[in-house]
DNA sequence: TCGTAAACGAGACGGTACGTCGCGTCTTTAT
DNA sequence: ATAAAGACGCGACGTACCGTCTCGTTTACGA
């Protein structure tokens, strides 16, 4: 009993797996082919064997369906490595350079691979421009890798490696900011010696002072 | 020298400039007052009093259309206040914190500004999904200004403000790169205060070791 | 027997009746109303209240729409008058001349009534020029008239009226040749006496040798 | 002086003649390739290296220069043919019937000639919808053909082979008629059979009783 | 012989309609 | 009740031509 009555929503325990799990597919492998702007819903539909009510009814945009589906991505991927549970997590060798270094070289490489590329920089697109898409955005994908520097630099600032007053949620902007600034307007290519770089100056902007 | 011979497109001695100011007018507008994604080129023709066709004839695309616009929009604006040629430059008091700080603050209250937001917004993402756009709108609006950063850091490395192994591409968006990353995705709000936070925890790490 | 199966168009069995019956009514009166020229399928679309798509997805082209449209109209008309089956038959009075008269004397009345004049003139335009449609015109509306009076004429041949040796399809255009000749072509007024004059030569020139 | 002054229309004194040649042969030839409805006035002026400002200039309307074509084409196959003057003439040879055959028989060939057919289909049905330019073209193209039939069975009249009271313009539809009305209509084939049973039992129909 | 006014080629322009695509809704039929 | 299928009203797309309107450039005439 109990469930939110009322509201007239579609019966989610009702809901066909088979078609969900066609839906992702379908709509992550037509971006990869033909880009975001020429998937429609329309054409998930149709290559998931799907009717368009089926995708209406549950997503209420073609952005709100890609996220989902690069969510599952995400999550299958992790369910993959992890074997489990923990996922995904910032090391921490107490050399905090080295272990951002390691990261950060790590992110430049996914936002090169191309898998990944189309539909992220898709979602950021329509992220950017469409406020609620964007928060559902930041807040299922973005945050959660952000607290994992938040959790590694208050680590570092408890060892004394970070100065006491630096604010962490500035401080991970400092590291992950110039890289998204790169990839997001291609500015200059991304490499490993550029995250090497950020990383060095920004730590020692964090760093105590002697 | 030559002119780009042979490739027959329309030619542009003859192009109406009525037309092409009514264009741009009309595309600002209706991107203020309904949006990027619900201004169609349609629209902005009849908004203009102008053929579809002028528009397909010159342009390639409603975010080309925009980019244009925006760009138009910042020029005037430049030819209004600079009275004629100097236009922008990031000042130089010798104090390179404040001038930093001066600087990204009056970015910060831009960026915040509703009249810029939602134009530039949409060419950030159509930019970031659209390389072709996306690169033209990088060399004509964005590089130009961080140019003037590239300068005033250089001047700071000379005065030995700055280290002098610094990379001063990187250094640069180790500045901007935080603001971007905050007004593109929203993840906090975009302050003066960070904005000094910014300028100081960067410009420390760039500064001399003692 | 078999459905013109595998050919995959729309599904008729779905196809809105109200959306046909008014894009048949907004045909017929654009036509009336501005001419078959400046009636457009946008306009005809408008009138009716219908998508396009509507239209484009069971008519091939304005001139199928107003055909179907038209022999609509005829079937309607028939239905109304007939009240049922007979329909039209040209009558058998025995005096093969007086009903000929009769019965063109009335084509006549139809051709000059401008109620039918626009449309089908237009009609008979567009299917001189194409001849699909043209052939659909001619099968759907000419013919069964045409049949009408090789029977008449066939009737005539039995009774001695017409000699044994006529082409009845010679016969028969004969008497509606000259009639659709000065319809079509506007040479001189197309009236009563004209009809006559018709019958007269001609049923000589098909009666008997003495 | 004495020109129609005040009118203020073009000066046909200067207009080049080169030019209105290789109009009436761009009109043919792509009536010819891709017929009458896919005819543009653009594609015409491109055709004749001619700006389109010079087709409008001297001519109303598509139809009208198609016209006008036609009618070069026709004096100037004429004008090749008959050397000279006199051009068109039906036959007397003191045989009617056989001078009609002959004629009709003839009339069907052109008919049926592939290079005629599409400009005069275009231009016959062009003139159906249009009454301004049907009239045109009855008057320039079509009744001095007739008037041809006219002076031959006037001639006839008088030789006593068609009876007094014989309406000349009836009885020379009676002959035309039916050929125009397969032709137009496509009901069955247009044969040199079909022009000698039109005359045959025209004729009869026609002759003085006995 | 030369100026000058026209006709001319070229094609940009404001428009209208085209035929197509995709949207989001709705209806029908079959699990 | 959900799902596949797809017709529907709608809006925009990008294209094709329309007929009008400049632009220089011939070109033929009349001074």
């Amino acid at each position: 009993m109990a469930e939110t009555r009322g509201t007239s929503g579609p019966d989610s325990a009702r809901r066909s797996e088979r078609s969900r799990r066609a839906i992702y597919d379908a709509a992550l492998t037509l971006v990869g082919e033909v880009g975001y702007g020429r998937t429609t819903i329309e054409g998930i539909a149709a290559r998931a064997g799907v009717g368009k009510q089926t995708i209406y009814r549950w997503w209420p945009s073609k952005g709100a369906v890609l996220l989902e589906a690069f969510l599952d991505l995400g999550d299958r991927a992790a369910r993959a490595a992890g074997g489990g549970e923990a996922a995904y997590e910032i090391p921490d060798t107490g050399d905090l350079e080295a272990d951002l270094k390691t990261v950060l070289r790590a992110t430049v490489d996914e936002m090169n691979d191309p898998v990944y590329e189309a539909p992220s920089r898709a979602l950021a697109a329509e992220g950017i421009a469409d406020a609620e898409l964007g928060a559902e955005f930041t807040r299922k994908l973005l945050e959660p890798s952000l607290r994992l520097y938040a959790r590694r630099l208050g680590a570092a600032r408890e060892a004394g490696a970070v100065r006491r007053e630096i604010d962490l949620d500035v401080a991970l902007e400092l590291l992950v900011g110039p890289l998204a600034h790169r990839w997001l307007l291609r500015t200059l290519p991304l490499t490993h010696e550029y995250a090497d770089a950020v990383v060095e100056y920004a730590l020692y902007g964090l760093a105590p002072r002697p």
